[in-house]
DNA sequence: CAGGTTCTCTACCAAGTGGTAGACGGACGC
DNA sequence: GCGTCCGTCTACCACTTGGTAGAGAACCTG
């Protein structure tokens, strides 16, 4: 049987420790462990940790440029439902693997150029995001605001309830599947409430 | 000149090394260099590296106990000005001193024990804003909604922007004071649009 | 002064870290 | 057959980690 390719599965394995645990507390030696290899083949197929933390990245970008990119061309007219479909988009990915948001944690931690890097993939997206809230608030459809200010407190709440559940957990909220989409589904209320015109 | 206790010096480095980088990433020789004296007089102090994150746990909960309690308590008795006292309350020790709730970000990655116990010391406060919050909507001064649900929300979304400022600025947003104030505030203009009865 | 306590120090340890050098074995084209 | 990649391996390196043992200085109290 044609096994997956180890480099994938390195990929793989990467993705989810470092999301949960953080880059910094994971070894190359446990990575290899969890794939069933030894370290020094990971090394083999990554020159190094920084280059493994940077192609890990790069996936989480493309996954997310992927999902964003099809709700933002959603055919409804309405704002509000686009917005919609743009808050269950981001929401999808984190819910289904919640380690790959969970690396957004670790950006404060990474190296400059890394997060750099990732940052370029993503700020088209956003511009083209901001760009939409502000033509419809121009033409009346959404209530006026600063739109780079709604675009970054709706990122933050996403990647607060994503990538934190053990917090939420603190304050007696459940982590699993329907608590994250209860609260999704308040999020979106919460935005249609105060975007509506 | 008597110096502040050694002990309260490296509760503070830590406080600061742990948040912004996480525990696992920061040795207790890095900390001891922080403070000025040696790895074995933190050891000292705290028998064990465990031992000074619990402590450095027990220091952030006393904080927000003392902040949020004193919202709680606002004279005001409009619901709207007293959940936004509460925000503020949230936000005050995070602007001041971003490290402090940077360390929520460690609470999945750290022993379900220490977890725990600041889960405890916290869980009464937000019984007591759930509380609340469930009163005025009986009362119909505030929108029904499931209160643990709002309570949840806003605290991933503070906890969201006020610990991840990173991820902030890859979505084009300025980190600094005025940038987080300004976000903070219109979290205050969205909860009380959302929440008017 | 003596005797104990409090605090920080030097010296050391076993275990684990990211990374290098190079051997081994199997699959391939010739 | 034979050389040549490719992928994984063993062996090793210098360095850092959390933690232990115990010396020694500075301080009290008698």
């Amino acid at each position: 049987m044609p096994e997956r390719p180890t480099r994938d599965r390195i990929l793989d394995e990467a993705v989810d420790l470092f999301g949960f645990r953080g880059v910094e507390a994971v070894s190359l030696d446990e990575i290899a462990r969890a794939v069933g290899v030894r370290k020094q083949s990971v090394l083999y197929w990554f020159p190094s940790k920084e280059a493994l933390v940077a192609a890990v990245l790069d996936t989480v970008a493309d996954e997310l440029v992927v999902v964003i990119t099809a709700a933002i061309r959603a055919s409804d007219d309405d704002p509000l439902v686009r917005i919609d479909a743009v808050i269950r988009a981001v929401f999808g990915p984190a819910v289904r693997r919640p380690a790959l948001l969970g690396l957004v944690r670790e950006l404060g931690r990474l190296d400059r150029e890394l997060v750099e890097r990732l940052r370029s993939r993503i700020a088209p997206l956003v511009e083209a995001c901001v760009a939409y809230l502000e033509l419809e608030m121009e033409r009346g459809r959404l209530r006026r605001a600063d739109p780079r200010l709604v675009a970054a407190l709706a990122y933050a709440t996403v990647t607060g309830i994503a990538t934190e559940p053990e917090a939420l957990e603190t304050v007696g909220w459940s982590r699993d599947l329907a608590g994250l989409r209860r609260l999704r589904d308040e999020l979106r209320g919460f935005l249609r409430a105060a975007l509506a015109p």
